[in-house]
DNA sequence: TATGAATGAGCATTCATTCAT
DNA sequence: GATGAATGAATGCTCATTCAT
C-alpha cells in the first residue's frame, strides 16, 4: 500500500467522480469509500469540501497560466495569437478532466470561489485574442473560439473519430474564426 | 390570492431558482417558500422535483420542434440553413432562462431524462445543417454555430452592449460558420 | 358504470389492499387511485382511514357473532362444541380476507378499537368450548384449536394441496384438540 | 454516559419499540429520542432501519438454527422429534420479543428480506418433525404444533397463571400433535 | 356525490463537519 | 496520519385530513 501520497489520491478521485456525477451529487462518504479511508481522513488532508476542487484547479491550470503569461510578452501578430491557440489546446489535454467538469458545473461554479479565476482567465484569453478596438462580432469570434476550446472535446465525445484529429479540427475551426477576427480588425 | 394558476407560478419561480443556484441546490422548501405555499403544495401539481423541469423543458422547447420540422420539409439549400439558423435563433429567446439553466447544469442533465431529449433536439439540428458527406471540421462549424447560439446569451452577459445587438452579432458568428460548411462540402 | 355501491366498492379494494399489505402501508391514495376516485370522494363515505376497517370488521363478523350466540343456548355436550366448531369454520370462510388481515396486522389492531372487540369475540369462543374448572393445557388446547382455525387457511397458503381439504383437515385437527380437553376435564 | 454500546442499544429498544407500536408505526426518531441520541447516530450503525431489524433476527435466531442443525444429524424417531421440540421450545425463550414482534407484524414480514429467511426455517422444522409420506392432517399438526409454540407465549399473555407453567403446558399440548402425527403415519 | 387545491406533521435518509483518541 | 462516533441541518417525499365549490 503506497504512503504518503493520500492527499495526491484523494485529489484524482475527487476529480473522476466530480467529473461523472457533479459536485454536489458527489459526497466525501463515496470519495472516501472508494479511497478505502474513512471521511475523517479526507478531513485531515483537506479542510473542507471546497478546499478540495480549488487544490484541484490550482495544480491543473498551471500550464494555462504559463500560456497566458508567454503569451503577454508577445506583439500582437497573427502568428502569434495561432501559437497561443495551439500552446492553449494542448494546455488544455492534461486539464481535459477538470474543464469538463468546470463546463458541467457551471451553476456550482458560480458560488464557488474559483468560478472568478476562471472567469479572469478567460478574459485574460480575450484580450490576447482580440484587437483593442475590436467590433463586437469580432471579439465574439474570440470568445467563441476559445469557448470551442473548451467545450469541444467532451461535447462531441460521442461523435464518432480519433480524440486527436477531433482535438486538430476543433483548433481548425477556432484558428479559423480567430484569423476571420484578426483580419476584421485590421481591414 | 390568485386561484388556478399555481402550477405556472411554480414552473417560473423553479425556473428562475434553478438557474440562479442549479438544479440540485435548490430545494423544493425554498420554491414553496418563496410561493408562500407549502411543499406538500407542490407536490399535488408535480409528482416528483425531476417533473417540475421535464414540464418547463417540454413546454419551452416546443417553438424549436417547430423550426426542426419546418428545416425538415425543405431542400438543404444554403438559403433554407440561413433561414433555420435565423429562426432558430428567435426560437431561443423565449427560451432563453431554460438554456442557462442547462447550459450551466450539464452534469445534472445528464441524470436527467430531459439530457437525452436535448442530445436528440442537438443531432436534428446538426443534420438540418451539414451536408450528408461533410469532412469532420465541417460538422464541427456547424455544432459550434449552433453551440455558440445556446450559450452565447448569457456566456456574453458580462460584456457590455445591447442584447439584441449580440443576438444578431452571434447570429452573424454563426451564419458565417455555416455559410463556411456549406461551401467546403460543395466544393 | 354502476352508481351508488361506491361506499361497498370502498370496502372491497380496502380490504383487498389492507390484505396484501398491511393497514399502515396501505394509503388511502392508493385506494383511491384504484377505484379511480379522488381521496375527498372516501371522505365522503367514512369519515376516517379506522372508520373503513371498522365497517369491515362490522360487516364481515355478523356470522361468528351469530354462532356464538346460537352457542350460548345450547348444553355444553361434546356434540355442541363439535357443531359450534364446524360451523365457526364455515362462518369463517366469507370472513376470510379480514382474518387475514387481523392475523397479520396484530400491532396495528392493538391500536384500533376492534382489537378489543375481537379478543372478547376470542374469549367468548374459549368460554363456549372449554368446561368451567379446565386444567390450563386444556384451555391452551381450545385456544390453539381456534387459533389455529383463524390462522391455518393463510398460513398454510403455499403447502400445496386443495383449499377445501386444507379447511377440513385444520378442522380434523381442531376437533381432536377438543375432543381431547373435553375427555381431559370430564375424567 | 456508556461507550461502545449504542449499537447494543439500539436493538433493545428497537426491539422494545417494535414489538409495542409494530414496525411501520415505530420512526427513527422515536428510537433515538428514547435513547437520547439523535437519529444520525442510528445511521452510523445501521444502513437503514430494515437493517436494524435483520440484525436482530440475525442475533436472535441462532439459537434456534442449533437444534436445526442437531435435529438433522439425529434419526426421526419419536424421542428425537419430542426432544427437537423441548429444545426449541427453550431456544424460544429469549427470542420471545422477535417471535412477537413477527406474529404481530406479518404483512410488514412479507416486504422484509427476514420475510422469507423465517418461512425457509419454519419450513425445516417441520422436515425434522414429519414422516416423508405424512397425510395432510399429520403435517398440519406439525405445523400447529409449532405455530402453537411460537405464538402461545404472547397471544396467552393476558391468561391467568405462571410464564413457566404456561410455557410447559403449550409444549405438552405440541407433544400430543406431534406424537398423534407419529403414530398416524407409521400405522 | 363528488372534486380540486391545499395543509401540517411526519418520515427515512444523507450530508458536511467535528473531535477525542 | 488516521479512525470511531456522533451531530445538526437539510432534503425529497408521503400521508391523513380539510374545505370551499
Amino acid at each position: 500500500m503506497a504512503r504518503g501520497n493520500t492527499r495526491q489520491r484523494i485529489q484524482d478521485v475527487a476529480l473522476e467522480l466530480f467529473g461523472e456525477q457533479g459536485y454536489e451529487k458527489t459526497s466525501l462518504r463515496e470519495i472516501a469509500e472508494r479511497l478505502e479511508v474513512t471521511k475523517a481522513a479526507l478531513y485531515y488532508h483537506f479542510k473542507t469540501k471546497e478546499d478540495i476542487i480549488i487544490s484541484l484547479f490550482q495544480d491543473l491550470t498551471r500550464p494555462m497560466d504559463e500560456v497566458i503569461e508567454w503569451g503577454r510578452t508577445q506583439p500582437k501578430t497573427l502568428d502569434v495569437k495561432l501559437e497561443i491557440l495551439r500552446r492553449y489546446s494542448e494546455a488544455l489535454i492534461g486539464a481535459e478532466p477538470l474543464f469538463r467538469f468546470m463546463q458541467e458545473n457551471q451553476a456550482t461554479m458560480r458560488e464557488l470561489s474559483i468560478g472568478e479565476m476562471f472567469k479572469e482567465r478567460m478574459h485574460a484569453m480575450v484580450d490576447l485574442l482580440k484587437d483593442p478596438d475590436s467590433a463586437m462580432s469580432d471579439r465574439i469570434r474570440c470568445f467563441t473560439a476559445l469557448f470551442s476550446m473548451h467545450a469541444g472535446m467532451f461535447v462531441l465525445k460521442d461523435m464518432e473519430g480519433d480524440p486527436e484529429e477531433k482535438r486538430t479540427s476543433i483548433l481548425e475551426v477556432a484558428n479559423d474564426l480567430v484569423v476571420q477576427a484578426h483580419r476584421n480588425s485590421r481591414a
